[in-house]
DNA sequence: ACCATAGTTCATCAATTAATGAAATGATTA
DNA sequence: TAATCATTTCATTAATTGATGAACTATGGT
């Protein structure tokens, strides 16, 4: 976009070449993390973790009415972050990636503890 | 919010009282998430974790203008994660917390090999 | 003092997001 | 088969977000 720079730019062209190359791989990441940047949604994976649990349990712990949760499961369905499967007239809902329970209990082992910074 | 659920619901009140004691710490993890769920700012952060850079030059790897650069900046460093020295005209960028980059390399690790789902 | 450069702030705009209630679907029971 | 319950889908709406260009601040060079 800009062709040169500050004075730390040095005009033979391939400065950052090497981590340009990384940068698309780093950007996928970001819509794993968007899903995690919902508080409802991270706090159904959360729960999810714990428990099987039909949409009806998950309103009914989070306070919210059906159709909202029902549209995160549905968020979290197209990424394949849950499965379901229906039983009568309810549907449980269970954590289909242990990825993501790893991530949450990191971060909140980092960024819960005020130990460092 | 609902006085009743599905069959699994028992009105005796104090089902998940548990894990809804823990859901308020869960949901403050979504504000750390909710930073990295943008690819400007994940990239940046991971460029940081490389090189102390100028903003000039984080605009000029991923091609934005300043502005939007520099206001990415100022919701990195709202949080912390990165702090900031001026020298001369520029002003450098340095990642201020490491927990930040071990996240990026765990999602990485974790969501980019698709060996398990 | 004047000018150029680096960066920030601000207002605006477009796009995205999430919650809501209503309607539709699917499944069980009377 | 009518009624009810659990869930999903849909349209609407309000709120949030991110990019842009203009204006402003700060620093250094002439």
């Amino acid at each position: 976009m800009r062709e040169d720079c500050c004075d730390s730019f040095t005009p033979s062209g391939n400065r950052f070449t090497n981590i340009k190359k990384e940068l698309p791989e780093i950007e996928s990441l970001a819509e794993i993390f968007k899903v995690l940047g919902d508080e409802t949604r991270v706090k159904i994976l959360y729960i999810l973790s714990q428990n099987e649990l039909c949409v009806c349990d998950i309103a009914d712990i989070l306070g919210m009415n059906m159709p909202a949760i029902s549209n995160h499961l549905r968020i979290l369905r197209a990424l394949r972050l849950v499965s379901y499967k229906r039983d009568g007239r309810s549907v449980y809902y269970t954590l289909n990636d242990k990825h993501i329970v790893d991530l949450i209990t990191i971060a909140r082992a980092h960024f819960l503890d005020e130990e460092d910074y």
